[in-house]
This record gives structure tokens, C-alpha cells and sequence, in this order.
DNA sequence: CACCATTCAGAGGAAACTCTGAGCAAGTTC
DNA sequence: GAACTTGCTCAGAGTTTCCTCTGAATGGTG
């Protein structure tokens, strides 16, 4: 993967993007740390709100991810410690489906995002990615734009067009489009596609990646140059087609 | 987001605006505090009469979101001094709905400007670049006007247009048209709409803003090509559609 | 006081989406 | 070429999400 090769994920003076991860589940922290670091993002972790406060202090990160409900302190209120140390920091909030309403208002009036559990780690860096392109904490080179051949996915407008040709997709084709598309030329195994863009506590088999690039290919391959290929036993890589 | 990048709040000579926020409630302060730094303001809180008159002596701020009642000072005094140290500032007042608006209309005629509470946050944003503008302390490259295909809306005229044709829309309406047109080709979530368009202090839930949609697709879309499309699971973004 | 516009909650129905299962096609091994 | 593995696609059930209709509460206006 190494995404740190495409430059994406770097402050403005190329040094590492320091981030946070707070959750009680180790579970979690894990995988979430695992991926950012496998970004070129520096990380440390926190398992409670005091500790994610101590952690704002002296590692000075410049994105949190927060669980929203911790054993000791309540979100908002960790968001408040954080920002009196450090007033840019960016945050994203995780937080249960059904708490969204409850007092998630208003946070994203101040630039801060947040996904609901159960998420895929595709969404997260996503919108991990997003707040830090719009904190200035991201060299865009292309802005928010990926590129394949003559296949462009713009990701703030959730737009995609292939020849010019506007292509309708689905949140789940959307995803998984992006996720071909951030790793083009590179064999992607179906496991690896399951792990990032289906969510971490999907139980399904690999059979569902298949049923999803097809209809990707149905969506974007139909009557154009393949740019989605089987690589047998391996995977799946995106790439335009050899000269 | 990020109308930073589209230069709205902006100095002539390129530096941030300075913008010093007076109010008694912490949590007003703060998420006036966090938009406005998100629109690439430079921003200064202050509690009361005393820390206000203080902030503006030594921050030297370009304008002042200024609370009508302070624990300690009338609005009008608070504004007296910060004229004296800073004769060019520009001062937005908020104030209760039954507010005297009689000593509020003199106010107005020195170019200053008010806003009733509870407001949102879009009125704040729009009034306050109102008053930037007419300070000539905002360039303005299309005006007061924004413009989606051949959807036209005048923020001072306060007057919708679609194709040459005039379009009444309600209060509500114009905000939430004003603030998608704000961000063309973005994709706005409903929490984001929410958090944006209605009052800071409103605990509905996201099915108002469909319904407000709704409102608004019979007034813009009816018999047009649309404008306004849904992004399932996502939100809404306004953009003129691909050919 | 009556009237009208506006705002918002609730519920029903429509539409889109996700995923399972099964059959078929293509490639691989012997 | 037969047997097996792997990948592709269709059809349909179940769920989620969205749209819109109703009606109540509010506020402004003649």
C-alpha cells in the first residue's frame, strides 16, 4: 500500500501528520493506528478521555479521531481540553448510529466531522483526509480529484465521469471505486478490498467484492477500454490498458 | 467549506479579518468562534464589556460580533469605546427578538447591522460579509450575487431568479438556498445543513431539511433541468446537471 | 379576531440499495 | 478432455433511505 509514496497524507512542510486515536475498544485502536500508520501518519493512542487529553498535550496532534462515548469523560468535553491546548486541531467524532441526533449538533459547524459505527476504515481515512485538505494540513497536487485514463472521481462532489460521461454509483461502488482507484496499478487482493471498504464487523464472504465489481465494470468498463482487471487467484488492479 | 479557498473573508491586502466575538455564553462564543475561524478569520472571544473594550484596544479586530446584553456593559457603551480606539470597525449586534428595535434602527444607519436570537449561523456568516463588503474590507469578485446555471440569487435584493423569472421563497427557503449555492458542487450532509441554516439552539431532526428540500425543488427544479440532487446516504449537492 | 403564511412532527408509501443464493462461464490441473 | 477451481452475473428478499402528504402550532397582518 504505502500511501506515503502518493504524498497524500503530509503537512505542508512534508514532515508526518500526527494523529490521535481515542477509543475504549484496544480493538479498534489498533486497526485504526495500524492503517494510519501504514499512511505515513505518526500516531499515538488513548483508551479514555483523560488520557486522550494528556495525549493532546505533549504529542500535539494535528487530527483526532474521538470515540464519542467514553468510559470517562464525555466527547465534547474532551474536544473543549483539546482545543484549549490547541485551537486547529481537527477532529473526527465515531459514535453509534443511533446517537447521531442525540448531541452530535453543532459540531459540524466547526469544521469537524464525524462516521457512525460501524464504519470501514476506507470511510474514516476518507474523512480523516478531507478535514486535513481543508485545515491546510494537506498538499492537495490534484485537489480532491483521482484519475485513471480517461476515468475521473471527484470526492467532494461525488462525482464520477468516464470519457466526460457523468456515472451514477452507489455508496458502496462509490467506495470501492475510490479504493481502486487511490491504489492504481497495484493488485488488490479480495480480502484486502473486504478489510477497507466493508465495514470491520461485515461477516460476508469475498463472493460480495465479485458482485460489486461487476457492477462497477457494468457501470464504467461498458463500451470503453477495461480499466478494472481480474488478476486470477490474486485479486483485482485497476490500471488502463498495456500499449 | 473552506470559503477560505474562494477569498470571500479576506483583507484587501490578503491577510486574514480580525473579528473579536462578545457574548456571555460560552457555547455561542464557541461555534461563532469555530465557523469563523473555518472561514479563514482570525478570531478573539470575549465574556464581557470590560474584555471586549481590552481585546479591542490590543487585537485590533476588523469587526465585532457584539452581544446587546453583557453582564456588565450596555451594548452601545461597549461600542462607543471600541469607536474610540478604532473609529473604522465594524460591529454586528445580537440581540433577543423583543429587543427595543427602536434604538437598534439608529444603529443601523451608521452602517452597522444586527441579528435577532436565536439566529444561525449562515445569518451570522451573511450579515457579517454584508458589512465586510460595504467596508470595502472584502474583495468581491461576483458581488453580492451567486449564481448556479441559470439560477440566480441576489443576497442585498434578497430576490431568486430562475431563467429570468422571479421566484418568492419563505425565510428559511433563501437560507438554505443561499447556502448550497454558497457551495456549488459539494456535497452537504444534513447534519451540516442543520448545523448551518438553522438556529444553534433548534433540536429537530434531519428529516426537516428533506422536507425543506422538497419546498424548495417545487419552487427552483419544477419543469427545469434539476439542480438540486440527492446523494443518497450522503446529502444534497447543487450543481447544473451533466449533459 | 380572522386569515394567511410559515414552520415543524408524524406516518405511509415509493424508491434505491445491499446482500444471499444459485446457475453458468472461464480457466487450471491432471 | 474430465474434473475441479475460480470468477461472473442474474434474480429476488429484506432493509434502509427518501419523499410527500397530512395536520398542528406559531406568528404576523389586515
Amino acid at each position: 500500500m504505502n500511501q506515503a509514496i502518493t504524498g497524500q497524507m503530509r503537512r505542508p512542510d512534508g514532515t508526518a501528520v500526527r494523529v490521535l486515536v481515542v477509543d475504549d475498544e484496544p480493538d479498534l485502536t489498533e486497526v485504526l493506528a495500524a492503517a494510519l500508520t501504514q499512511e505515513g501518519c505518526a500516531v499515538r493512542c488513548a483508551a479514555d478521555g483523560a488520557a486522550a487529553v494528556a495525549a493532546g498535550g505533549e504529542f500535539a496532534p494535528d487530527a483526532v479521531v474521538l470515540d464519542w462515548m467514553l468510559p470517562d469523560m464525555d466527547g465534547l468535553d474532551v474536544l473543549r481540553e483539546l482545543r484549549s491546548a490547541q485551537p486547529e486541531v481537527c477532529v473526527l467524532f465515531l459514535t453509534a448510529r443511533d446517537a447521531v441526533e442525540d448531541r452530535i449538533a453543532g459540531i459540524t459547524a466547526g469544521g469537524d466531522d464525524y462516521v457512525t459505527k460501524p464504519f470501514s476504515l476506507e470511510e474514516v481515512l476518507a474523512r480523516l483526509r478531507g478535514l486535513l485538505r481543508r485545515a491546510g494540513m494537506n498538499r492537495a497536487p490534484s485537489g480532491n480529484r483521482l484519475q485513471v485514463a480517461d476515468l475521473v472521481l471527484d470526492e467532494d462532489a461525488r462525482e464520477v465521469t468516464r470519457a466526460g460521461e457523468a456515472i451514477e454509483l452507489s455508496r458502496t461502488e462509490f467506495e470501492l471505486l475510490r479504493y481502486l482507484m487511490r491504489n492504481p496499478r497495484r493488485v488488490l487482493s479480495k480480502a484486502m478490498i473486504l478489510d477497507r471498504v466493508w465495514s470491520y464487523d461485515f461477516g460476508g464472504q469475498a463472493h460480495i467484492v465479485e458482485l460489486y465489481v461487476s457492477y462497477l465494470r457494468k457501470k464504467i468498463d461498458a463500451g470503453h477500454q477495461p480499466l478494472i482487471h481480474t488478476v486470477r487467484g490474486m485479486g483485482y488492479v485497476m490500471k488502463a490498458a498495456k500499449p
